[in-house]
DNA sequence: TTGTAAGCGTTATCAA
DNA sequence: TTGATAACGCTTACAA
């Protein structure tokens, strides 16, 4: 690549030249526009012949020509543009998936459009709405909580979407969009059987906020081995948001339970957990010694907390680049049959877990 | 709002109904479409009675209107839409910034392009041509390493452009671009202190990778304070990049090291000291007890790893939204002198530092 | 293989 | 205040 032809020293500073457009690099080629969008566009340079291809690249290149994907756009009606919606950019399980998502988007030529939803319906519409403004040629929700119509608007909008860890209802119109999650019954199940062969007994779920679809499959996942095990659940409590501070304000709940003494908690999440460390040191009770923990998710730096959590890991990396994969894939073929990918998570054993003490500590 | 025609029930699905334009509702208001455009842009809307505004507005609702960035871009040569570089979207300290910035822009009605650098200048470059095909009304990048062509890159392209953690060198023409990064030479000053408070003598720096502005302030910062206190570094060490990986590389090199005895290292960032701490678990070494070690800038979690680290809070959100506000103000103004903000960072004291013992640990 | 011409949806300029 | 018209930069039938 040459650089673009030098500036006019007169020009104001910021006051670029403007750019060469098609027009001009084919008056200078001495060929037609559309010989020249033919020759520049890859999907068509077979069109013309190798001399001309070579002649325009040239000349393309001598006077600096970019393409303008705006102008394309308006053609086309395609942006090479792909939109991503997570809940909370500040929770470490999505800075990876972005990673992937993006990295894998980039690869195949597509810029990525990011937005926080912050939990909050209304403004996702409104992401939802602005993005369809520019024209995105595919949408990734990570943000999609059950209930709300953020998949219904992208229909309505005609944008192809893909949910990543979040999964609509089961039978709410499963069929409609393709969705990549863990399998969060079977990875809290390993939390539960990890307790259960340590010699835990009464354990206690401390779960996502309500409505949230990693929420239910944990809570549905939790009971379900539990039973298995011919146990009940000692005590059940949803956090408000997977925050932290949520976290610390429900497991002082969980403490705060009459006669619902536990040994263990599986935890629905890591962040979550790090408001339960917060909320057994305020009580005075350890981790491990007193009552066990286990997180999911297994985000970063959670084997340097103190102690280490044991914990699910999941698939960050194969979750954003497997639900682009299917984005990009459904938006060249619509009719492409929807998938429901489900990662295998696994058991990260740590130092948060041993075996029960002879009391409850927490009755 | 009210909502979209209904759509015919016998399109394909995935064939969404062609979207209302202009023209359309100019046709069912019975007005011409620029008057349409000067009623629904809320710049224009002045320029119209307020009659017809009402009536287009209704129309356009009825219609399920929606404004095409594209179309306007094309004709504008403005997207509402700004691209941020990130080296690194796995750092946790990027995520904040990001968020920040998303939110700020968001509430401006601009829409936020991410891209990872991976610290590779090369997809650096392509990443910023890909960006000004798309139009970015401006961009901010916290990836740019001094010395990189990425600020003249786009300064060619005509895109404002602010750097966010990152500042050019010293008299390598600073002026030419604004930029919002930590007061680094302070933070570390800050940490040396505390430590030299604490009674140690010997103190070692475990610096960034050697060019990123962060790591050159923060070294010579750290010599600097040093020198105030009639002090010499005990040890000097770069890592080869901010990752935990390369903290445990050089954390061994310097313990490696002959005659080089010391009780304390300052690091210069949070995720080197994850490998710091790795490196001397594996060397049999105890965090505080035998090496107080400093971090710098209070990622999340660092108050939950063991022993928690002592650190230099930064002030996140603050460079984010400043960062973006700078960038705001440069389009409108392209003649607006640049700024070069630093905010001032501040000592968070955990257990990871504690008084020397009398025999150094390492020697 | 190349040229012609129309059009994507919006906004800006000019005239009425 | 509103209407007519052109233009933004590119793609794509269709014609040559």
């Amino acid at each position: 690549m040459s650089l673009p032809p030098p500036r006019d020293p007169d020009a104001l500073p910021g006051a670029s030249p403007p750019r060469a457009t098609i027009a001009d690099v084919a008056r200078e080629a001495g060929v037609h526009a559309s010989t020249v969008s033919r020759a520049l566009n890859p999907a068509t340079r077979g069109m013309v012949t190798e001399a001309v291809a070579l002649r325009v690249a040239a000349v393309a290149d001598r006077l600096g020509w970019r393409p303008s994907a705006v102008a394309a756009g308006l053609r086309t009606r395609k942006s090479r543009t792909i939109g991503i919606l997570v809940p909370d950019l500040i929770n470490p399980i999505f800075p990876p998936i972005l990673h992937a998502v993006e990295t894998l988007l980039a690869a195949q030529g597509y810029a990525t459009l990011v937005a926080n939803t912050d939990n909050d319906p209304a403004r996702e519409a409104l992401l939802i709405e602005r993005m369809a403004t520019h024209l995105v040629d595919g949408l990734m929700l990570a943000s999609a909580a059950a209930g709300t119509g953020a998949i219904s608007l992208c229909a309505r909008l005609g944008i192809p979407a893909v949910l990543i860890n979040r999964r609509m209802p089961e039978g709410a119109g499963c069929a409609a969009v393709s969705a990549v999650t863990n399998d969060d019954r079977h990875g809290i199940g390993l939390a539960v059987d990890h307790l259960v062969a340590l010699g835990h007994r009464r354990i206690a779920h401390l779960g996502g906020p309500e409505g949230v679809s990693t929420a239910t499959d944990r809570l549905q996942g939790f009971r379900d081995r539990l039973a298995q095990h011919g146990l009940e659940p000692a005590a059940l409590r949803p956090a408000q948001a997977y925050t932290r501070e949520a976290g610390r304000a429900a497991m002082q709940a969980l403490l705060a339970e009459p006669g619902k003494g536990f040994t263990a908690v599986a935890v629905a999440n890591d962040m979550l957990c790090l408001g339960v460390y917060d909320a057994m040191e305020a009580a005075g009770l350890r981790v491990a010694a007193d009552i066990s923990v286990t997180g999911f998710n297994d985000m970063p730096f959670v084997d340097r907390i103190h102690p280490a959590l044991t914990t699910i890991r999941i698939q960050h990396d194969a979750m954003g680049r497997q639900a682009a994969e299917i984005l990009l894939a459904e938006m060249a073929d619509p009719t492409r049959p929807r998938q429901n990918i489900r990662l295998v998570p696994e058991l990260v054993i740590r130092a948060s877990t041993a075996p029960p003490v002879q009391e409850p500590a927490c009755r």
